[in-house]
DNA sequence: AACCCGGGCGACCATCGGACGCTGGTGCC
DNA sequence: GGCACCAGCGTCCGATGGTCGCCCGGGTT
């Protein structure tokens, strides 16, 4: 399925038309004709590099290095991770040590809450008033005990949360039929892409202004990989 | 005049309400009472630092030092800079070494046009599409040949450019006002404030709003000190 | 020519948006 | 218990918004 050829990160795989790939629709056909090409080699597109700019800016690029783990003796007092999400159905809990995916979209919308609070907060000190959540955000959340509640999580999975405030039909029916297949979280999220850039294409391919015109979406960053998908799939249909 | 008690920066001069001290209103008897008073003690309000957030990010606040004039030797090749603005009328053309005010605001209508041009460019790149006059355009300007637009400059008159935008009427008799009097831009940038304030509180302090409501200044940060301002008079108002 | 006023804008800084990949939790055997 | 998988999120990085104050242009004496 999907999830064999879906990678860690949000490297794209298109071997058709969006059309073509719309999760639902594919099983096995997918790779036809491609079954014994490298996976490496078969489809899937490095998107192109960011820096794309030609007036100048100078981008490195080097590699980063990560810290390894935290001084010992350090106390911190760590919080313990969060459980892993699973495909989880509409209404459905997850068991174990494990999180769903209402639990997932009810995190966007608590996101949501404490944006109004620190815009409240912001605009009674007379401070610039965000109308994304932004740091600002995140930090508030930290400091007001909802420590779950972190930045590479949120930004990771928006675009899932977008497929469930559009179309809301749609996403339970991705999340249903990736269940049901036993596929895991990375390739749910992988799927979610594709319904939406069909949704941009639908709307002039303008996926900022589709996000933007909901109310619940608005407050999110479009997500760099879904933008560039769109771009990709318009530059695909002029052809 | 006020231009003797004005500041080199954007420090605040509030010895009454916004009403006793709208500029044209003004000459003398802004300091009664006060003349024998130490200016650092007579009414220059120092606004609030920055940094009251509570959720406990840090401010070092060091003081920065400037960087002393660039090595010799090097090629650099560098435009001299602009001629200083001074205080015109509408309609007038500056005499000498000297630029007026109507170009000051032409400045403004450029960025504009340049923004347009690089939201038109990003989109097609399905790059992220900026909606305000951000370090991009900026950039963009000095590589379409107008490097004579900067940021620092642009951002240091934008509640001017607001003021004209919102109401020419009175953006045009301060200019004259301050002309007359033979008044220095400093002064005339610091008086534009003022009625900017007076109109922020008829719209119940939503600086913000009023200048996104605005077609021209929609594009533009709202300035802090002008937030700061309309804060200032805001929780005088409820004294 | 010498001086000084005042303002243009180069350069700096904290913080931002964005993302990588290490670490360790988790289920399976 | 041991192992392999995989995803949470600490941490980093280039670039941004915002501003200070050095430096020098320009008018005056």
């Amino acid at each position: 399925g999907v999830a064999k050829e879906s990678q860690r990160d949000d490297s794209i795989i298109l071997t058709g038309t969006v059309n073509s790939i719309l999760p639902l629709n594919v099983k096995e056909p997918l790779l036809i004709g491609q079954n014994s090409v490298h996976p490496a080699e078969c489809g899937l597109v490095s998107l192109p590099e960011p820096g794309s700019e030609s007036e100048g800016r100078k981008l490195s690029k080097k590699k980063q290095k990560r810290r390894r783990t935290k001084e010992a003796g350090e106390d911190g007092e760590d919080r313990p991770r969060e459980h892993p999400f699973i495909v989880t159905e509409p209404g459905e809990l997850a068991r174990g040590k494990k999180n769903g995916l209402d639990y997932l979209f009810d995190l966007y919308e608590q996101c949501g809450k404490l944006l109004l609070e620190v815009q409240r907060i912001s605009k009674e000190r007379g401070e610039k008033c965000p109308i994304k959540v932004t740091n600002q955000v995140f930090r508030h959340a930290k400091y007001t005990g909802s420590g779950y509640i972190n930045k590479p999580k949120m930004r990771h999975y928006v675009h899932c949360y977008a497929l469930h405030c559009l179309d809301i039909e749609q996403s339970n029916n991705l999340r249903r039929s990736f269940k049901e297949r036993g596929e895991n979280v990375g390739a749910w999220r992988q799927a979610c892409y594709y319904p939406l850039v069909v949704m941009a294409r639908e709307n002039g391919w303008d996926i900022e202004g589709l996000l933007n015109r909901n109310e619940k979406l608005r407050i999110w960053y479009v997500p760099t990989k879904l933008r560039q998908l769109c771009h990709l799939e318009r530059s695909k249909d002029s052809d």
